[in-house]
DNA sequence: TGATTTAACTTCCATAGGGTAGTTTACAGT
DNA sequence: ACTGTAAACTACCCTATGGAAGTTAAATCA
């Protein structure tokens, strides 16, 4: 519980307190204050928060400043607030659960050795499938790259993609340079990309797969497809990644860990 | 201050306007054009927006709003801020992709019928790999159910779930009589879960879990694992899912869609 | 008693103005 | 030509106040 310090002993019940002279922002601290006594039982799933107005004298800080408390922890998924009647501790549910490819972190990693072996490149005639997912013609002539990504010198995904040939955007040199993990995560290289579709899904690896990947066979493989878009919503790439089940294990939490240290909106 | 309407045009170009009348708020509008315009391309990725301050008479809002409004976008991975330097159009990465298990919406709406049958239901002593997960003594007993979950007649999840038998709580009697696939997501029935690790992975189905899913051989799976912590972090239960990866197909999008509508934070 | 209005409570929104602390640029002094 | 300093610009914070619009309960009227 929060320490009640110096020795003196406070009139209320030991009241949770501002800092004013931390460096986190006040609103920060409220919210991290109010998600502690969530976290604590103090106030139950489905439970009434005290009013804003309350929060207000009870902290001793601007009716702002609670709001963005409140719009904090409610981004959060940790209360919902119904307007006119009250904010409300969240019951968990899985529903809310959210899986981060971020989260795979070890693959980003400095401290990893990752390294990128372009396997196949060339120039193809666009089949009925890869017309339809590039909007393009069939027939028309597109690159096709293969690629082996490595992580301590072990192949753990093996990427597939097809990209629009566009003399102007010399986007094939660029994407053969691509040299590290992160970089093949990224896109197309650079910036031109508006929006992409993500698609993640279970797969039965095939023979060739299972050889570059050095697996068993009856290995469950993960198949992660996407499809980039430039600023005119037209596709500019199509590919995905193939892995083992054991190497892109998704994991998350839902209802918030024991000690985590609220942050600001942005800081994810 | 900003009331040009009317039928008088503006002296500058075409510009984006907030309208006072709207009963959208004016920091959502002002997020919602900034974001239209990054999208439009009047400002690349990378490239720096116009100072707060700027905003601030170019739209004619206050300091607050235009502040809230880049929390806002920054909040959704549009925008990135440098203290000191200024805010930039962040570029799309694969990275940013999160996968919502609320997505699957299509087995939570009201349109579909969806049915739990359970199939078993019995005290089993807990065996080694129970025991961890459960972080109780081997030999413990505990409460072992299995269910099919049906989405239109449709068996569509397997569900093995282990929960501590605390006759404190007659958990067994409320899992027993949930009859909705909502109410299996939702964890142990109630409230007093605190928080729960869920896991989602590949894995080849057994006999067992075909035959039980009318499944073919050779079809790739997915499994989604739970454990659930009540308020002292001890755990209330540990189960999985099962199904065809074809029933669980993770999707979503980056660098948002072309016309979205930008809502509150807590709107997810 | 029953329906309607009123008042009190709630979450929300926006403002104007006061500061703090980073970053960059220009300008003085050596 | 370099260095240090000041100024200007940046994101960021908090406050105090006024108001809008939902919800609920009490008070009023028929």
């Amino acid at each position: 519980m929060a320490e009640i310090k110096g020795g003196r002993a406070a009139a209320h019940p030991p009241r949770y307190q501002i800092d004013r002279q931390s460096d986190q922002p006040v609103y920060a601290q409220l919210a991290d204050l109010l998600h502690q006594q969530i976290l604590k039982g103090v106030f139950d799933p489905g439970e009434k928060l005290p009013s804003e107005a309350r929060l207000v004298d009870e902290y001793g800080v601007s009716p702002m400043t609670v709001r963005r408390a409140i719009n904090l922890l409610a981004a959060q998924d940790v209360i919902t607030t119904i307007r006119g009647k009250g904010t409300f501790v969240k019951p968990v549910t899985i529903e809310d659960a959210a899986f981060y490819l971020r989260d795979l972190g070890e693959f980003f990693s400095d401290s990893r050795d990752t390294t990128v072996k372009v396997v196949g490149a060339s120039f193809v005639l666009a089949d009925e499938r890869i017309a339809r997912k590039l909007k393009i013609q069939p027939g028309t002539k597109v690159i096709s790259i293969q690629r082996l990504l490595f992580v301590d010198e072990e192949p753990v995904f093996y990427h597939r993609g097809y990209l629009i040939n566009d003399p102007a955007r010399p986007v094939v040199e660029a994407e053969l340079e691509v040299t590290e993990l992160r970089g093949v995560f990224q896109g197309s290289g650079n910036q031109l990309i508006k929006s992409g579709e993500i698609n993640l899904e279970a797969t039965i690896l095939d023979d060739e797969e299972i050889d570059l990947l050095q697996l068993h066979q009856q290995t469950p493989g993960m198949m992660l497809e996407h499809i980039f878009y430039d600023f005119n919503d037209q596709p500019l790439s199509w590919g995905w990644f193939v892995c083992s089940s054991d190497r892109l294990r998704l994991q998350t939490r839902v209802g918030l860990e024991p000690s985590n240290g609220i942050r600001d909106e942005r800081t994810r």
